[in-house]
Parts: C-alpha cells; structure tokens; sequence
RNA sequence: GGAGGCGUGGCCGAGUGGUCGAAGGCAGCGGUUUUGAAAACCGCCGUACCGUCAGGUACCAGGGGUUCGAAUCCCUUCGCCUCCGCCA
C-alpha cells in the first residue's frame, strides 16, 4: 500500500509513475486528492468538538456529585446534542477513512524509477545468463514424455483424485523432490545465513492483505470454510511468502536486528484462474506445488543490495545443480502488484527452446510493510520506520525437477541425477528399471 | 463438539461508570554518588493521527452497542487457559 499522505501531496508523481506500469492506472489516482482532503478536515473538525465533550465531562463529574439535579440535567442534555454531533461526524470520517483505504489498498506498488518501461514479457531485459544450453544429438523431450513412461510422473491417477492440474510423483521422481528440497533449505540454512522456518499453510485474510493477495487478487486463492458463513475464512497459501512475511505483522524490530533472514519450504496452492489453456501439459502450471522460498527484512537504505544477495541466493541453487539460466530484470508491464522491482531466474527447457521462469525475486520496498504495519526501531529512542521487504523462490522445486528431466536427459529416456543430489538419491541415473 | 474462565503498556500486575494513556513493580535509558562496579536516590521510559507552534485526538485483543461520560456495562468475533468428548 502506498504513503495517503504520500500520494496526496505527489499526486502527479505517483499518476506517472503507475501509469509506467500500465497507462489504465494512471486514473486510478484521481479521486485520492480529495479524499484525502476530506479526510483530513474532518478530523480537524471531529476532534475540535471531542475536545469540547472531554472538557465538559470533567465539569459533568463535579456536577454529579454535587446536588443541582436540574442543572447537570439540562448540561447533559446539551452534552447529548454534541455527542451526537460526534457520532454523525465519526461516521463521515470512518466513511471516508474506508473508501480511501479500499482504493489505496488496490493500487499497486510504484516501480523503481531505473525499472525498465515496457507493457510485456517482452519488454524485460536480460541481465546476465550461467551456463550454456545442453547439446543434444537427438530431439529433447518434454518432461512429462520422459516422466510417464518411466512412471514417475502420473496425471491420469492426480486428475482421478483431484481434476485438472495436479500431479502425482511416483518412486524416483517422488524422492528427487524431496532431494531438490534438503539441498535447497541446506544450502540456504548453512551457505547463506537464512533461518529455516515452517509456517502454517492455511492463513488468515489479514495475512493476505499484508502481503498485496487481497483485497484485489481473491480469485487466485484456494478458499476454506469451516461453515457457509464463516467469519474468518482461511485461505491456502499461494506462496511461503505470505506467512513469511507476515511473521512480524504489526511488529516492531529492536535495532540492530535487521537484516532478518528467513527460508520455509511450503507446498503452494493457486487457483490458476484466467490461465485457462496456458502450459496445460505437465507439472509447469499447478493448483498445488512444492516451493523453497527466501524472505529478507531490511532497513530501506540497504534494500536494493539485500535484493542482489537474494537473488545471488537464488542463482546458486541453479548453479550447484548445473542448470543453465539467465537472469531478466521485469520492465514495468510485468512487475507483480506488491514489487518494486524485480529479477526473475529463468530456466532453459530444451523442449521448449526457451527460459522459462524458475524464480521471482523482488523488492517490495515498504509497500508490504506499510500494509502489514512491520516496523523497525533504528535505534533506541527512534521513532519507528517501516521496513523492506523482500521476497524471492529459492526455488520452485517443481519447475527444477523438470528443468533437471529435461536438461539431464538421455537418448535412451533416461534421466542423469545432477552431481549434488547423487548422495540423497543413492544413484546416478532414473531410467527404465531404475526407479 | 459440550461446560467454564481469561485477554490492560517490553514484561508482571492494579484498576468494575466520571478528571485513567491508565497505580505499583521489573526491565531499559539518562543523571547523582563511587577509584571502578554494585546498591541507593532523582528523572525519563507506548503508538498513530491532526496542528507551523502551543497543543489536541484516538487506542486497555478486534468490531459494534448503551451512556452526558466506558479499560470498567451489553452484544459479537478472534485468541489463550481448564475440564469432558474426539483425534494425528
């Protein structure tokens, strides 16, 4: 959530630079000025007149004890009058208070002015790239034509139980996912300094709203109740993010402490809709995946450095399983809500003859933060600021399982276990008999 | 799922309608004293919003209500605890 006061006094500012993201934003600003406005006349109006109440009510307890019946009436009676003065004008306030925060609540987060302007994927800009693009003297095929008939990967029995878009892992590929996630949390625990974390998978609206998923984005998430009119839904967590995140919601962090540090390996369940016919073969596009992820708190003047530790955590996942990738940084077209900026890690899929995305690593600045209200003390007798946030896949253990079938490939459809997971999966080779 | 209890500042804890943002204690910070430390003593010690300042307003788990006035009464949601039931 962006600054009120912020947006009200950079109103041009903020038109501009949201419309970098998309030039329908741009509008989305122009009721705030005077809502803000609005809002701040009447608290100077509301509290003028509470201060008067507060007075006379000191006088009101001397006149109650005192025998004047029929004064302390007739003051009470005027007293009734102002309060109910109040009461319309804290209506009037909480009115405006609601509609300017629904509206700032879906805005999104203003992109960092070096963020490349773009509207697509298109528009994004390679920064650097590791590894090159495995050889193959024969056709490269897609996971799920390698995992089906060696019968590790198996989405006729997952639709049975569950529908569409989910999958089931059999024997080998079962314990390379398991494999893929010890070697990420160990590196991550021993190598880079995150503390492990295992979170909830069912969390409150609240959190959601913390992190940018709600209000705006309802429809992604997996929704449970535990009556039809359950006050206090739990959704799904579409991401370790969220309850990550939102750890330190409401919070203020002694000095010294930050950067904060944390990692979780959590399933994630979203709901896909609008990517209807979109990589609908395969475990790439699931209501259910297997994710390590990495969350950072900071002080904001660090943010932007703590940003390329992220994704240099990120990277050498990728890198220690011998995965060739590249980094792009998002233009301003394909940024998530709640990012400043962000770099995404793609991963070569020789099927595809393309990079396909494997992380997401971004900057939320304060946007999170300010929703979430997770603030820091700089130092003792400081007034509180709040913090960066920073999110980032660590990574997408499902997408790196078929980055390594299709990567690590053979001509007889066998599948070579990278190096690093050899102990853990106690061989070096998935093939035909082998799992 | 049934019955009951509880939720106050970083922590402990007082406060059951009137001048309470809230006694007292602990922790913390500053000072006096001391060769130094401890102890003792004095002072400070929540957050946000509005206001150029002085200052004002709000917040006692969240929301709503009663009242001239609510931490205090009522309703509701959430959370925690105890007992019973069920359960990995």
């Amino acid at each position: 959530m962006l600054d009120a006061r912020y947006v009200a006094e950079h109103l041009d500012e903020v038109r501009e630079r949201l419309s970098r993201r998309s030039p329908s934003w741009g509008s989305a600003v122009e009721a705030l000025g005077p809502l803000a406005e609005r809002r701040r006349r009447l608290i100077v109006e509301t509290e003028a007149l509470a201060a008067q109440r507060n007075a006379a009510n000191q006088a009101m307890a001397e006149l109650a004890k005192g025998p004047d019946k029929e004064a302390f009436a007739k003051r009470r009676d005027e007293l009734k009058a102002l309060s109910g003065q109040i009461k319309e004008k804290e209506a009037a306030l909480a009115e405006v208070l609601t509609e300017l925060e629904s509206r700032l609540l879906e805005l999104p987060n203003l992109p960092h002015p070096d963020v490349p302007v773009g509207a697509s994927e298109e528009d994004n800009r390679v920064v650097r790239s590791w590894g090159e693009a495995p050889r193959f003297d024969f056709e490269p095929k897609p996971h799920y034509e390698l995992g089906e008939p060696l019968g590790l990967l198996d989405f006729e029995r997952a639709a049975k139980l569950s529908g569409a878009r989910f999958s089931v892992l059999w024997g080998a590929a079962a314990r390379l996912e398991r494999a893929l996630v010890g070697f990420m949390l160990d590196l991550h625990t021993r190598e880079h300094g995150y503390r492990e974390v295992a979170p909830p998978y069912l969390v409150r609206g609240d959190a959601l709203r913390g992190t940018g998923q709600l209000p705006k984005f309802e429809a992604d998430l997996f929704k449970t109740q535990r009556s039809p009119d359950d006050p206090e839904p739990l959704y799904l967590i579409p991401t370790a993010e969220v309850p990550l995140t939102n750890l330190h919601a409401g919070e203020i962090l002694d000095p010294g402490v930050l950067p904060l540090a944390y990692t979780a390996f959590t399933p994630c369940f979203r709901s896909e809709a609008g990517s209807y016919g979109k990589d609908v073969r395969g475990l790439f596009r699931q209501h259910q995946f297997d994710k390590v992820e990495l969350v950072r708190f900071a002080e904001a003047e660090h943010s932007y450095e703590e940003l390329e530790k992220l994704t240099a955590h990120a990277e050498a996942v990728l890198q220690r399983l011998g995965l060739h990738y590249r980094v792009v940084e998002l233009c301003t077209g394909d940024l998530g809500f709640g990012s400043a900026k962000t770099y995404d890690l793609e991963v070569w899929l020789p099927s595809q003859q393309r990079f396909r995305e494997i992380s997401s690593c971004s900057n939320c600045e304060d946007f999170q933060a300010r929703r979430a209200q997770i603030r820091h003390r700089p130092a003792p007798k400081e007034k509180p600021r709040l913090v960066h946030t920073l999110n980032g896949s660590g990574v997408a253990v499902g997408r790196t399982l078929i980055a390594i079938f299709e990567q690590y490939q053979n001509a007889d459809g066998s599948i070579t276990v990278p190096e690093v997971l050899r102990p853990t999966m106690g061989t070096d080779r998935i093939g035909p008999g082998k799992s």
